[in-house]
DNA sequence: CCCCAGGGACATT
DNA sequence: AATGTCCATGGG
């Protein structure tokens, strides 16, 4: 079977096992109600959900709907010291409102997000690459694969493929459909199966998987 | 008590 | 290029 395959196999694999997994979550009625643009709430929690839990994520976002907006434009105009409070429960609170000023002044207009080059949005501080590719897939609905511990992890026990971020980013744009449903479900997918199955101390028994991975444990 | 969560910047080796 | 440290809340 060829890496091409293999990818495939295993994202139809996961597909038919998890279901859909609608990344990313995004309360439509709530952008509707106060004419605010979806993408923002998309930008906002990818800053917020850098090592963080996204249950914690949806507190701080509650918070932001709750006692201000949840809009760049919010982010834009109110001050660092209330923005800080708000997003408290999402952790290195002091640190992420001031990258969320950073990415709030730089996708201004929002719209920007669906032209802007990889390349200038790495370059805004507290944007990496991963939060970088996450916007430009997820809000700005652009051919960016993202890739995550998880994704390393996974794909290392599964197939002995090691690399780089950008390593392993172009392999999986080469081989994969260009499809930025695919991207969308296959990241959103591939975590999912490292929280529920393939952990730092992997649970072979009962991983969906196992068939097709070189190192599953085949007593388990 | 421990470890981890949908990372990134910066320093050290 | 690889590894260590800091940032912080909340849950298991």
């Amino acid at each position: 079977m060829s890496l091409k395959e293999f990818l495939l196999a295993v994202y139809e694999r996961l597909l038919e096992f998890y279901g859909y997994q609608r990344w990313w979550p995004i309360d439509t009625s709530y952008h509707s109600r106060m004419d605010t643009d979806p993408r923002d709430e998309i930008i906002i929690s990818a800053v917020l959900v850098q090592n963080t839990s996204w249950k914690n994520v949806e507190k701080a976002l509650e918070r932001m709907k709750r006692k201000g907006i949840l809009s760049l434009d919010f982010v834009r105009k109110v001050d660092e010291k209330t923005l800080q409070e708000l997003i408290r429960p999402a952790g290195f609170y002091r640190l992420k409102s001031h990258r969320l000023k950073e990415v709030a002044f730089f996708l201004n207009p929002t719209e920007k997000v669906s032209y802007v080059k990889r390349q200038e949005l790495l370059k805004v501080r507290g944007i990496g690459k991963e939060t970088a590719d996450a916007i430009l897939l997820y809000a700005g609905n652009r051919l960016n694969f993202v890739i995550d511990k998880y994704t390393h992890r996974l794909m290392e026990r599964l197939y002995g493929l090691k690399g780089s971020y950008e390593d392993l980013k172009e392999t999986f744009e080469k081989h994969l459909p260009k499809d930025v449903e695919i991207y969308k479900e296959f990241h959103a997918l591939i975590d999912e199966h490292a929280k529920r199955f393939c952990k730092s101390t992997p649970l072979c028994g009962g991983c969906p998987v196992k068939e097709m991975c070189i190192s599953a444990d085949p007593s388990s």
